[in-house]
RNA sequence: GGCGGCGUAGCUCAGGUGGUUAGAGCGGAGGUCUCAUAAGCCUCUUGUCCGGGGUUCGAGUCCCUGCGCCGCCA
């Protein structure tokens, strides 16, 4: 079977509230997977939740639940989420889950009888209510960054992970594959680290219980990082079924945020190394948003709610705005002027106008009737032109995960497309019945480039393509669901001249109906 | 403190290996069409390219230095 191209987002921790970090990394995963689609690859989408560790186990505690049962409860805010997203993920995978939990054992085993696991002392600060472990970066002022009291150095049995022995390997293969760790500025700050010297992980704590046990002594628990990285291979079908773990395994890129980069570059391909087991292709960290200027904190009351921007703005508009408004892997703002600016710039007055116009003459001109065009002139060769240009500029960028670029090099199509009705005036073409073939002609165009950009936009903007595809009468499809549409692909829109003649087109309505600042 | 990066129009940013009048989008000013979501299209607007020194026939682009900002590590 070929191998599917394989994604992950990282797998959320369960209890946290979803917020607009969480909803920037899946909806950027979702889009390169329907990209991956259009391009007519199989792909494997998948997202989940980290279950496990202290802070589940306390929070149950608090609500009088049971940890599993805690789990089973908060996991449905991001299944609701992904869903009003329109996430077309795959497997949405949970730590909790006893096939995982196996997963887990089995690659500890394997880095053990490679002889990379022993056991040793775990040494660090200590706030005993809170029966936590705190590293000297956290500690605030020298007490505990959860309730502010004293520290004190503790030392627990731990097994540890040799990690230092991976240092060499590691630091060679991210110089032997530049694509190993994108953008290029973070693969840069992996390298710094590793120069400093890789230390040997503890890899597993006695102080809580929620876990998954060290197997042969289950007085320990798996490091949660051990647990949670190890998702992407037991969704994958490790340990015990070979064949879907050679269709999906090696990922192809794990899509993260840059605050877990080192556990995604460092941790995460040693123990796999130690494990004989082949690494991800690609690890790319995406940035972070901030609010107005400001950083996102619950002590500030700005953290952005993405059920409610889609409330607000429709689900299409929002992921647009996310993957149009910052290069990925840049930090970005996400302020409500820049938000408005582009939806009605953009998205209203550039596309969606162009759309309610041209589908306004198509019926009025001609009876809402697609015609065959005549042979081209300029203008026509210089749209099919600037739209053959875009499509390989989108293209492009796409396969390189430049969301942001990839869209932009849609607009000069839009643009041009605008121009072109402007200057080939149909209005005045439709006044002299000699000009009846020209007319034709430039609605036919006019469709044409709308079809190619709805094609190009339909993994950004599943909703809205469709809608576009059905009101230029195109035949049905589910793009939301996770169809292209109608079946079409990417070589569909490289194309010029497939929109099909005597299509009778839908009726106009406004696609991004614009908003008030 | 160590390593890395950045500082270009009001704003956000492009500007491989140095070469004629430094660009885009947004914003702002004016004009124009009427098919359209008070949308579209056209024209125009501004830059000590952070400061200083140097290399060069020639530097936003290379070197040194100062200032400011950011990231990773400690």
């Amino acid at each position: 079977m070929a191998k599917a191209f394989f994604i992950t987002t990282p797998i959320y921790y369960v209890n946290d509230v979803p917020h607009l970090g969480h909803a920037y990394t899946t909806v950027a995963a979702d889009t390169l997977a329907r990209f991956k689609r259009l391009e007519g690859r199989e792909v494997f989408l998948l997202t989940g939740t980290d279950e496990h560790g202290q802070k589940v186990e306390k929070a149950a505690r608090e609500y009088g639940e049971t940890p599993i049962q805690l789990a089973d409860r908060v996991v449905n805010r991001y299944k609701d989420l992904w869903t009003r997203l329109q996430i077309t993920h795959d497997r949405f995978i949970r730590t909790t889950e006893p096939h995982h939990r196996h997963a887990v054992q089995a690659i500890y085993r394997a880095v053990q009888a490679n002889g990379d696991i022993y056991l040793g002392e775990y040494e660090d600060w200590y706030c005993t209510p809170c029966e936590t472990f705190w590293t000297e970066k956290e500690l605030v002022e020298g007490r505990c960054p959860s309730c502010g009291r004293p520290v004190e150095r503790l030392k627990e049995a731990s097994y540890f992970f040799r990690m230092s022995k991976y240092e060499e390997p590691l630091r060679r293969h991210i110089e032997a594959h530049p694509e190993f760790i994108q953008p290029a500025s973070r693969r840069n700050e992996i390298l710094g680290f590793l120069k400093e010297g890789l230390r040997d992980l503890s890899v597993s704590r006695t102080t809580f219980a929620w876990g998954i046990p060290v197997p042969d002594d289950p007085r320990h628990v798996i490091y949660v990082w051990f647990d949670a990285l190890t998702n992407y291979l037991s969704a994958a079908g490790y340990p015990d079924a070979p064949g879907e773990l050679a269709r999906l395994w090696p990922a192809d890129v794990h899509i993260i945020g840059k605050d877990i980069l080192r556990f995604h570059a460092v941790y995460w391909p040693t123990f796999l190394m130690a494990a004989r087991l082949a690494l991800p292709e690609a690890v790319f960290a995406h940035g972070w948003w901030t609010v107005e200027g400001q950083k996102m904190s619950k002590s500030l009351g700005n953290v952005v709610e993405p059920g409610a921007l889609v409330e607000e703005f429709g689900v299409d508009a929002v992921r647009y705005f996310l993957l149009r408004e910052v290069p990925f892997g840049q930090d970005g703002d996400f302020s409500r002027t820049a938000f408005v600016h582009r939806l009605n710039g953009e998205l209203a007055n550039d596309l969606g106008n162009l759309l309610n116009r041209t589908l306004t003459m198509v019926q009025r001109y001609l009876q809402g009737r697609v015609a065959r065009p005549e042979a081209p002139g300029p203008l026509d060769e210089e749209l099919r032109d600037t739209a053959a240009e875009a499509v390989r500029g989108y293209r492009t960028a796409m396969a390189e995960l430049g969301f942001s670029r990839g869209l932009q090099s849609l607009w000069p199509l839009v643009n041009l497309a605008n121009k072109y009705v402007d200057e080939n005036a149909p209005w005045t073409l439709a006044k002299e019945p000699a000009k009846a073939s020209r007319l034709r002609t430039v609605l036919y165009h006019a469709l044409e480039a709308l079809r190619i950009t709805a094609i190009c936009l339909s993994p950004v903007m599943p909703g809205a393509a469709e809608k576009m595809w059905q009101q230029l009468g195109l035949q049905g499809s589910s793009v939301v669901g996770g169809e292209t549409l109608g079946g079409h692909r990417l070589a569909d829109a490289e194309q010029w001249g497939r929109f099909p003649e005597g299509t009778a087109v839908g009726r106009p309505s406004p696609l991004f109906p614009r908003v008030e600042g």
